[in-house]
DNA sequence: CAGTGAGCGAGCTTCCGCTTGACTT
């Protein structure tokens, strides 16, 4: 293990920052960043006349626990600090005190904003000049950009509190709303993640409510002259075009079944070919842009099998700093990026590294220079690259894990590979017609060769889905020299049977792309939107695919119906819309807000109400200390409640408890069913329910039952709780020769008994290592909660 | 492996977006 010197800012620790030697007495200015690694590097760029610190992301926001927003007064919010930013805003005040400030934070919407309550909460007017823009973290930007500071730029910041707000107003207003309806505790729903589930949802519908089609083609090999031979296949028959896809099309041919497949297939069998045409074309295939945060997510999604939150929480390692031997080194970028941009000083270490590694004819004459052509982009931050390519995967492979060797790699190909040369493949399409008059059939073949690399050396050409430009899939296949003219005779000509197929389904990566398309989420919230729809019962995962739950498939048809405007795909773009308006000073905000929000309140009052059996008034969602619950409006002149979440029924067994008398049922608990006496909280008798075996339980003589674990596994207890006997395999009506003990079915039978020289460990669970706090209250909490 | 449950109840669960952190018996 490396040993801690110089202590890095992610090794620091709370959120104080406080750093032996700090300059902070003799430096005039504090300059306010929002993260710490940016902190450390821009401190040493300004020098000790600057006092660099972090925000750590927003530092306040709308209350947790009420709306926070009065919609009286044009939505007047109200803000408090966060709670976990709380000292964070304490030492801000206290290094700020007697200096000049300066407001550095991201260079976009959600910056501005945090930088106005930053200097709201120092006691700073925002119209005194202390904002300044870092669009780059070198030294002379940096020195420069504190050279002329502005005032905060209201609408900037009006357009946040726009977008904030709304949020808020549909996030809170319609998650209780789904709470009561579907009576389940913590639903929710809001702009993004409820879009992003309709995404799921309605494309699993498009899955079930798809029916496969047949269809056929005609796969065939033709002999040319001097032993070559072609693999064609049937392309168009008098100028119809097969048809390989759902339904029929206009002006193309179906083969629908074997019977037509064979028909044609004959006829065609019958004639006599010539290559008709022989067309070469050279095709380039330029390099992706680096990495997005979005990209890298998609990337790492599919050639890696990581889910989004995974991507990110390697990425963060690898951002903040790994332990070489020179020191702690940030070997990436900031991860959080939807901008494809690169320094120029970046771009020249790429072009080096290609010179030397691939060789001169890998690099393109003058750099290539990525913008980004999609509207919302905010740019920042760069594109996620390696902050210097010249460290290659593999000189750090041995300081990193296995899965942030694996991810740097990803990074550092994508970010060489997109300042490498073209890919050129040669693709060659070869037609043969029927000798006819007019011909009839036509078979077609075509092949490619990559005729130069180019970028694919760097970035490999497995998963570049290489499109060939046509109808079919991308042909590696090398063609035999063909010349117009010559004659092909069929020597084999096969019907082939196809169906077609359902759309796929969702995965992190192909969620994500279309989140990103749909301008819903951002880069810091693309991973937590599928957290949350994993946490709240919406999504499942299979594999690397996303599937929803009946609940999510229930919650979504409920929006639709009684909310389309919140779930509609262009919601967030119009929002979009609406700030741009106001971040050019056009519009007001409040009156943004007041657009989405009047029909929103028009939906909302259509819901029907639940009402209350005693007095009929509305009843509506509270929460005690318990939890949540039904409760009436009218409290606290009607006291009427109903618990949240139906219970089932307890069913009775028809016994009588043997402590009390009163008789036995059947619950659900929280691991499985258990008999219990429906006398509790009075008696607390309980015994497990299980199939009855017959056995006697060689500890105490009662029943012993088989019981299955969660995941279906049988296993064998005995009734008595207090006995606490326990086999993981059935027991056998032999008793042990050697002891007189049961023996357990394991291969010939094993000897339960611990003492007996026959007995197998594996019989019966391990015994428990001490654990300290096991079984107290709070232990049980954590652990539940940790799940 | 031990333990689950019922009912209480009138407050503390929910949104999106920005950042990093993480207690002690």
């Amino acid at each position: 293990m490396p040993r801690a010197k110089g202590v890095s800012p992610s090794k620091t620790k709370g959120p104080l920052q406080k750093e032996p030697g700090e300059a902070s007495s003799q430096a005039a200015t504090l300059v306010v960043v929002e993260s710490p690694a940016k902190a450390k590097s821009i401190q040493k760029m300004l020098g000790p006349g600057y006092e660099v610190r972090a925000s750590l992301g927003h530092v306040a926001d709308l209350p947790e626990r009420e709306l926070g927003v009065d919609v009286e007064q044009d939505f007047a919010p109200t803000y408090e600090v966060k709670k976990d930013k709380k000292p964070v805003v304490e030492a801000l005040k206290r290094a700020a005190k007697g200096k000049r400030l300066l407001i550095a934070t991201d260079p976009d919407r959600e910056g501005e904003a945090i930088g106005w309550h930053v200097a709201r909460l120092l006691g700073r007017d925002p119209k005194e000049p202390l904002r300044v823009e870092f669009h780059e973290i070198t030294p002379k930007v940096v020195r420069q950009a504190v050279e002329r500071p502005r005032p905060i730029d209201q609408n900037l910041v009006d357009a946040q509190q726009a977008r904030r707000v709304l949020d808020r107003l549909v996030g809170y207003n319609l998650s209780p709303l789904l709470s009561l309806e579907f009576r389940k505790r913590a639903l929710s729903a809001g702009r993004v993640q409820s879009v992003a589930l309709r995404l799921l949802v309605e494309r699993e519908e498009e899955i079930e409510a798809f029916r496969p089609e047949e269809y056929w083609t005609l796969e065939g090999v033709f002999a040319l002259g001097q032993d070559r031979v072609l693999s064609a296949s049937l392309y168009e028959v008098e100028g119809r075009r097969l048809w390989a896809g759902q339904g029929e099309k206009e002006g193309r041919l179906h083969l629908a079944g074997e019977a037509q497949a064979r028909v044609m297939a004959e006829e065609a069998w019958a004639k006599a070919y010539r290559v008709a045409r022989v067309e070469t074309k050279e095709w380039r295939k330029s390099p992706p842009p680096p990495f997005t945060t979005s990209t890298l997510q998609q990337v790492a999604s599919s050639r890696l099998g990581y889910t989004a939150s995974r991507t990110m929480r390697i990425a963060q390692r690898l951002y903040e700093g790994v332990d070489l031997p020179e020191g702690t080194v940030g070997l990436i970028t900031y991860m959080r990026t939807d901008s494809v941009r690169v320094s120029p000083e970046a771009l020249q270490v790429a072009r080096e590294v290609i010179g030397q590694m691939f060789g001169s004819e890998y690099l393109p004459e003058a750099p290539r220079i990525y913008r980004n052509r999609k509207e919302g982009v905010q740019d920042a931050h760069e594109a996620i690259r390696p902050t210097d390519a010249r460290r290659t995967p593999e000189s750090v492979r041995k300081y990193l894990s296995e899965e942030e060797y694996r991810l740097y790699d990803l990074i550092w190909r994508r970010f060489v590979a997109s300042q490498m040369g073209d890919a050129l493949y040669e693709q060659t399409v070869v037609l043969l017609q029927d000798e006819g008059e007019t011909p009839r059939f036509t078979f077609r073949a075509s092949g490619s060769v990559l005729r130069f690399e180019g970028y694919l050396k760097a970035w490999g050409r497995e998963a570049t889905s290489f499109e060939v430009p046509g109808e079919n899939e991308g042909e590696a296949s090398i063609l035999p020299e063909v010349a117009e003219g010559e004659k092909a005779e069929p020597v084999q000509l096969v019907p082939k049977q196809h169906f077609t197929e359902p759309p796929p389904r969702y995965t992190d990566a192909t969620l994500v792309k279309t989140m990103e398309e749909l301008g819903i989420g951002r880069p810091s919230t693309y991973a937590p939107t599928l957290e949350t729809l994993e946490k709240r019962g919406y999504m499942l995962r299979k594999g690397r695919t996303l599937l929803p739950t009946p609940l999510g498939r229930q919650v979504t048809h409920y929006l639709k119906e009684r909310f389309p405007q919140v779930v509609a795909y262009e919601f967030t773009a119009r929002m979009e819309d609406g700030l741009d308006q106001v971040e050019e000073g056009k519009v007001p905000w409040p009156k943004v807000v007041w657009e989405f929000y009047e029909p929103f309140l028009g939906e909302l009052s259509r819901v029907p109400k639940k009402i209350c059996p005693q007095c009929g008034r509305p009843l509506e969602l509270k929460v005690s200390r318990y939890g949540q619950f039904l409760g009436c409006t009218g409290y606290p002149e009607c006291t009427y409640t109903e618990p949240l979440e139906k219970k089932k029924e307890a069913e009775p067994i028809g016994e009588a408890c043997p402590k009390c008398g009163k008789p036995l049922v059947r619950r659900e608990g929280r691991y499985g069913s258990f008999i219990a006496c429906s006398g509790y909280p009075e008696c607390d008798y309980t015994r497990d329910d299980g199939e009855p075996t017959g056995h006697a339980c060689p500890k105490c003589g009662s029943q012993v039952l088989e019981k299955r674990s969660r995941r279906g596994k049988p296993y064998y207890k005995c009734e008595n709780n207090a006995c606490g006997f326990l086999s993981f395999y059935p027991l056998l009506e032999q008793s042990c020769p050697a002891c007189g003990w049961p023996l357990a079915q394991k291969g010939e039978g094993a000897c339960l008994n611990p003492a007996c020289p026959q007995h197998d460990p594996k019989l019966i669970p391990a015994p428990k290592t001490p654990s300290a706090g096991k079984g107290t209250k709070a232990s049980k909490g954590r652990a539940k909660l940790k799940r």
